[in-house]
DNA sequence: AGCTAATGTGGAAGCGCTTACATATAGTAT
DNA sequence: ATACTATATGTAAGCGCTTCCACATTAGCT
């Protein structure tokens, strides 16, 4: 049914060479010749077969982005910057969701391996595995988003590296925080030892030395996920965070900011104020981490420490596609982006008529 | 460098069918021999190559997934559903984001001709296309969500067809906005002709009539879409929306509710009333289409018509493998899902004090 | 013992392309 | 005229697998 090069070439007379050559516009066709095959191609409908081509060239031009949620204004960002320069490269994108399951994030890391992708984009904050280092090492083409390996710090590989400045990011958040008279600041977040998380609690914590503070350590949450959370029925990540952070304003109402790092727990932390009657921001004040269209119009407006994303996407995704081209390519430096700070309604200063028990330092107002 | 099943035949002893056995675990081999390759393949790292399988075996394991956006709640719930029976049944997902571009949405529709993709599923409004129809005709496995083809309603075709209750879906939403005394509703969509916005109006124009009501057609904009909106830089689709929904309110300031059929567009429209002061619900309600997890932290909290999305993209996932697995397949119905209508608060009651000059109807209040 | 069925292994033919390499003709500078 | 280069086409060798078929061998019957 389906008409080969092999049929196309024997209805024009010609080698199938010569229809290899005008079907990929390479070598030296006679405008006559080609204009036969054209027709004939064109009569039997022919189409070429991809498979073979990735068989033969060993090349799919097919890249992975591995992601851990889609409900998060960063991944969707990030997948958009990806895509717009994939697109002008002639690359096609296999998305991978892992929702925090490992397994997912190996396998299709394997088919790197399989040849059924040319490269791979990571943005997810897991644990470090022994089969990523191995690709890393193999000089797979691959760039990571808001990663590092520390394993691979003595030995230089070819990976790329492309980051928000999250230190930078913990740092200026928490520091805007502080002079508002913020003492007891909270954050969530839901990969444990994520590069990304590490980081931003480093900047938490200069920030709050310089002021001669200390960060509690009480207070930062690394919410573990639900093991069912793979099924994505409904708003889970959602209902996740709303728990613990009941959990945590019940047990320590002396909080009165939170930055919540990944966006999908923010629709559970704002419920969870909200039931408690700890209005935002009088009560407590509340700083999201990448903006999104609709932050402007929630209740009340979202300050937010956004990346990036969209360049971050693109800059990764051009240094893949040149990695995949030129294999040989030299070890590159992290790209670090710096991130842009939204300050809209839902931080206030800490209000002494909101006065709260145990309460660990008081020192209200504006200092430095 | 890498190894290939022939070397592992020779470096064990065997002949290629057998290794190629042991990989695919199928056909019979003596458990001891199985062992002695499977230790020869993971002495030499061996990885199975995938293109080289797809090329003998005609099929990939992948299937496409053609939206318009990532910026919609509606596609990423969807692709969510899609992914979650995807990933029980083992295969990946190619993405294809066509931003209203249609030579993007066709290229990717070719992947399934070039046997690059097993099967496609396809969530666009875009504007019939012969060559759609033509793959339709052709029987490659497809399914179409919220859309239906004119075209071939006399020649019974195989594609999947998963559609939320539309009409329901825009008479219930209209029905509770009569209900409230609203008489000047107006509606905002992406796609001009999309299966899914003609049958939303059906549905409005049906409970207007039922009221002994007109529906009118000013009030109706489809909004073009930017050349650039390809680029993807920011929050295009809202700006978009937000010039429109200005001009909307100022040549018909008599409108007192806004249906917006395409949430990209949302932050636009609450821009725009915000700057026109215009408040929502008091002054103007709001409804959008489908539900996300900020909804009810939106000022207002957002009445919406959720249509089961998950739901869809599971029960189009599921067609579309099915179709895959058997070719044969009759014909089926097309599935018909129904929405949930999830009342919050950015709707009101026509306010008598906030009398608009030109209005149309007056008749506020309670009827039915 | 004799027969069939189940089990185990190898040979070899492709899947549908790309791409050296070989060959031939025409154009051009020496 | 000669040598060289650019143009034009064909031949054939794979890419790395799966799978049909043939051929053994063993097990399970009567």
């Amino acid at each position: 049914m389906r008409a080969t090069a092999k049929q196309v070439a024997e209805k024009a007379g010609v080698s199938l060479a010569t229809v290899s050559r005008v079907i990929n516009r390479s070598g030296y066709v006679e405008a006559g010749l080609r204009a036969r095959i054209e027709t004939v191609m064109a009569e039997v409908g022919y189409v070429p077969n991809r498979t073979a081509k990735n068989l033969v060239t060993g090349s799919t031009r097919t890249v992975g982005l591995v992601i851990t949620s889609l409900q998060s204004p960063y991944f969707i960002r990030l997948t958009e910057g990806i895509q717009d320069v994939l697109e002008e490269k002639g690359y096609h994108l296999l998305l991978c969701n892992t929702k925090f399951n490992t397994k997912i994030e190996l396998d299709n890391l394997q088919l790197l391996r399989e040849g059924m992708l040319d490269g791979v984009i990571t943005s997810t904050g897991s644990q470090t595995h022994e089969t990523m280092l191995e690709l890393v090492r193999r000089n797979y083409p691959m760039v990571f988003i808001n990663r590092l390996f520390d394993e691979l710090k003595d030995e230089p590989n070819r990976a790329g590296y492309v980051l928000g400045d999250l230190v930078y990011a913990g740092q200026n958040v928490t520091r805007y925080l502080v002079q508002q008279g913020h003492r007891n600041i909270a954050a969530l977040y839901g990969a444990a030892n994520s590069t990304a998380n590490r980081l931003r609690l480093v900047g938490m914590r200069q920030a709050m030395v310089e002021q001669g503070l200390e960060l509690r350590p009480e207070l930062l949450r690394c919410v573990p996920h639900p093991p069912d959370l793979s099924s994505g029925h409904g708003d889970k990540e959602g209902a996740w965070a709303y728990s613990e952070t009941l959990e945590l304003i019940q047990t320590h109402p002396e909080v009165t900011a939170i930055l919540v790092f990944y966006h999908p727990m923010l629709s559970g932390v704002m419920q969870a104020l909200r039931e408690v009657g700890r209005p935002v921001p009088d009560s407590v004040s509340l700083i999201g981490f990448d903006d999104f269209p609709l932050a402007p119009y929630l209740d009340p407006p979202l300050t937010v420490m956004a990346q990036p994303v969209f360049e971050i996407g693109r800059a990764a995704a051009r240094l893949l596609v040149q990695k995949i081209e030129d294999p040989a390519l030299r070890v590159t430096e992290p790209i670090v982006l710096k991130p842009e700070f939204i300050i809209r309604q839902s931080c206030a200063p800490v209000a002494i008529k909101y006065p709260m028990p145990g309460v660990h330092s008081y020192n209200v107002g504006q200092n430095s």
